[in-house]
DNA sequence: CAAAACTTTCAATATTTACTGAAAGTTTAG
DNA sequence: CTAAACTTTCAGTAAATATTGAAAGTTTTG
């Protein structure tokens, strides 16, 4: 393959793999652009190669800060900021997780607390009801602590999740 | 919090986390009123509880037992069909990731696969190209073989995996 | 076999989400 | 200080996605 089609390919997919995950496409597409770039390119270049507006750029640009998965860059003699993207994919991995943990999974463990606790319980469905979300409470608090754990000091915590698994 | 409240606000925000994860609102919202109810429960009932149409039901439903999360479930003496959500969470959590492992990650991995092959290498730009694509192609690789392997024939994953890591 | 009871389909429509572009804001250079 | 170079903001608009509802399909019953 060609490396203008595939870089192309590439962008698109990854692009595409993000909105399945609930991020926005133009999003991922700056990373991926990012992430394949040896050298940091500008909002311009970015603007460029995926033809879209300044002001798309601009704020997906911080949303990917935001995240922590992308970095400012400045080059000595030049106005604009220049951009790249985290390389070492642990590290990826991780602020992704704890990014999702703190947006979505901790809100959500905060109101599985609340709702498991129902004033009375008089019939079985209020009682089915209080164990149900009580008992997610606990597998979701389980996942997510694990997320916690595993993400916060290692470095390689993949690979040795994995050999750890396996013995 | 009262009954009716708690299980409004569970089923609300089930939704709400769902949309984030590149799952449809209603389909979420219909697997957390199955996820609490004690009692298989009818389209009809659905619709009323959601304030959704037949169709939107109809659709979402099928969708959830394409994934494997729900079942159908008939009543004697009953025509209509009944809907109860599995309950094991190590089994919901495996289906839901063999789905996403089968429905984007595979795909993805294809993809990386391909472009990570360019025809010939000349510059710097494309040697690197091929370079992040390939170390891509491999992280992805190992986390999708990862769940492969914990998911497919382990009761208790999570809690094993927890453990293991843990030591 | 016909009608009743139920489910599915899908074109039209509504809703949500993302994007544009021009104006306003900020920083630096001279 | 002020003009140039650059970035951010956000109201309006476009695009993507989800939902409706009525018609078509299916199964069961008498």
């Amino acid at each position: 393959m060609k490396y203008e089609i595939a870089k192309n390919k590439f962008i698109q997919t990854w692009g595409t793999l993000g909105t399945k995950w609930g991020i926005n496409k133009t999003m991922a597409q700056i990373h991926a652009l990012l992430f394949v770039s040896k050298e940091a390119i500008s909002m311009e270049q970015i603007m460029e190669e995926l033809h879209i507006s300044r002001g798309n750029a601009s704020m997906n640009l911080r949303a990917l800060m935001e995240w922590g998965i992308i970095y400012k860059e400045y080059k000595i003699g030049e106005r604009k900021e220049f951009f790249v993207a985290e390389k070492n994919f642990d590290e990826l991995a991780v602020k992704i997780a704890k990014e999702r943990s703190k947006r979505e999974i901790k809100p959500t463990l905060k109101v599985l607390k609340e709702v498991s606790q129902l004033e009375d319980c008089k019939n079985d469905d209020e009682v089915y009801f209080a164990k149900q979300t009580e008992d997610l409470y606990q597998f979701v608090l389980k996942a997510d602590n694990m997320i916690d754990k595993v993400t916060e000091y290692e470095k390689n915590w993949l690979s040795r999740l994995i050999v750890k698994f396996i013995k």
